[in-house]
DNA sequence: GTGATCTGAGAAAAGCTTTTACCAATCCCT
DNA sequence: AGGGATTGGTAAAAGCTTTTCTCAGATCAC
């Protein structure tokens, strides 16, 4: 304790946090030998005392980490400057572990808590909504009067299908994930309003097989073909981009294909390399972060459900020019 | 507070821990009691006297997470039954950064810290090697004296290879990643020492493209060519096996193909899905929690480098059948 | 020179839990 | 029935900070 090397006790900390009355020389003098011996309070007193304990914790389902990440980059960035830490939680949908985990982070009076997942239209498998500390969702469902962090998927496809015809393409096809998915409803709307009911939609699994075989269906019915796929996701997107190379068909001089999700691991290594829609989650996770935080200091937020909006990530697979560039 | 409810204070804290003497009637009262009115105690005012947060903290420069979220999974699953929530601090190669969130995590009483990267010969961008709480490391360099966790990639490698000549093959190139990485080195060490050296090794980088490229390399090279292939990763593997389809050579029939990893998104979508080498990060994960919580309650803990055996998943890309079905 | 004001610093309480010490009351034994 | 052991429970300290209160000494005004 730097007390012990300087002089007193409850001067050291009135010292170290510049407050209270004192001499600017023993301040001075205090700090130095604080800074000396590299003492750091204990953030266990600390927070036993301010109720404040400059930690959150990160909920999360996706086992795979394909949201998460992204989104806990996003809020440790927020999160850091302020001296907050985040306690990762991953629980796989079972609700007995994710009680555990909740517990957890309870009883380490967190500060609070932020809820993600993979899926915009389910709720994590544990209940939030009465907890002393405050909770924010990101990239999943969350409860009546909670604030909610979301993708603006509608947008996000629009981008996606108003790109395709900005650059010529007039027979649109959208290839996407199973239909009770909301964010595909979501950008299967976007893309009847902006193209139209010309081309029909394919609903299927996020799987790239299935953006093969979705391909293959287009190409074996009788009569014009697609000039542009709009694909659901990247891994849709990239199952149809090598099926289209497999049958001769050129992406993307004769077929533009956009995929959505910019994973990176997937949309890079496609050929080409994807255009697709990026949902911008470190971004979300960021405003996450920074509005648990703003609930934890007691500040006022108001409450209901933000769409963040996507952003086009132009690559090769649609031709074209990068806007701007 | 249960005292308010039931009847004294510190007779509470004995009632609950199940310490100290007292009326087996009034043991009962109080649990009732603090069950039903929910209460849990305090972690950080029970850390603060015992020295102990249950809380570890995990540092990793592995942005993409292809590495750390399994170690991460194993760590997780390992601790939340002794109670230990798990700080995840991703810093990208920034020592500043890193720096900070080693404070904060020390401030915070971390019980232990787990460093963890991408790659087995570089160093994580700051000094664990003083701190006074236990430091592991998992898939990282460690220092001098300390417990580092690795797969055994010479094992690993061996497995795949001799999984190739059990199955018939005979002309086995190896195509890989940079000749700088450790466990580069290790595995053409071991594909060397099983395969001798009739074919060589392809040096690269960790990409489909390269794979690619280098099956181009390989036949088009005059004279016999291999009936298998060795790949560092399974981004190399799919793009050789790509490569091998595009060619009109037949996976598994005409030429086996085995990877490394088994990055399920990588592995499990290559045509035909990839038999390939699994690290067992999530293992070495639970393990090297088990360790710093072993280290943190002051067990002893031999120093040294211990290296986890790989375990091969057989797939169809090399034809053969699976162990024991 | 004396009472009022100010200044610098220390003492003490609070925050919550666990542990040790302690104190009545009961019990047993002879 | 009286002394020692046992029992059931409380009081208090410790762990580390922060904040409020208090106090001694100095300064100032008249």
């Amino acid at each position: 304790m730097a007390a012990a090397a300087a002089v007193s006790i409850s001067t050291a900390s009135k010292a170290l946090n510049d407050t209270g009355r004192m001499g600017s020389e023993t301040r001075e003098r205090v700090k130095r030998i604080a800074a000396e011996i590299g003492y750091r309070p204990n953030a266990l007193a600390r927070g036993l005392l301010s109720k404040r304990s400059f930690t959150i914790g990160l909920l999360t389902n996706d086992t795979y980490g394909r949201f998460t990440l992204p989104v806990m980059a996003g809020i440790s960035d927020a999160l850091v400057d302020h001296g907050v830490s985040v306690f990762l939680c991953a629980i796989e949908d079972d609700p007995a572990l994710a009680q555990i985990h909740v517990d957890a982070m309870l009883d380490k009076q967190v500060d609070g808590i932020i809820a993600t997942g993979k899926r915009l239209d389910r709720r994590l498998p544990v209940d939030l909504s009465n907890l002393h500390v405050p909770v924010v969702y990101a990239f999943t469902e969350g409860t009546q009067n909670s604030v909610t962090f979301r993708s603006d998927d509608e947008q996000g496809a629009r981008l996606a299908v108003e790109w395709l015809v900005k650059i010529g393409r007039r027979r649109i096809a959208h290839i996407t994930g199973p239909e009770d998915f909301f964010s595909v409803r979501e950008r299967a709307g976007a893309y009847h309003e902006v193209a139209g009911h010309r081309e029909p939609v394919l609903y299927g699994v996020w799987s790239e097989s299935w953006g093969h075989e979705a391909v293959e269906q287009l190409w074996k019915r009788p009569g014009e073909k697609p000039d542009a796929l709009f694909c659901g996701n990247d891994q849709i997107a990239r199952g149809a981009a090598d099926a289209l190379r497999e049958r001769g068909v050129k992406v993307p001089q004769d077929v533009s294909v956009i995929g959505f999700d910019n994973w990176e691991i997937v949309a890079a290594q496609t050929r080409p390399p994807l255009t697709t829609v990026d949902m911008e989650l470190k971004e979300l996770g960021r405003q996450a972060g920074l509005t648990v935080l703003a609930l934890a200091e007691g500040r006022p937020v108001e409450p209901g459900v933000r769409k963040l909006p996507c952003r086009l990530i132009v690559r090769q697979s649609c031709g074209g020019k990068a806007p701007r560039g």
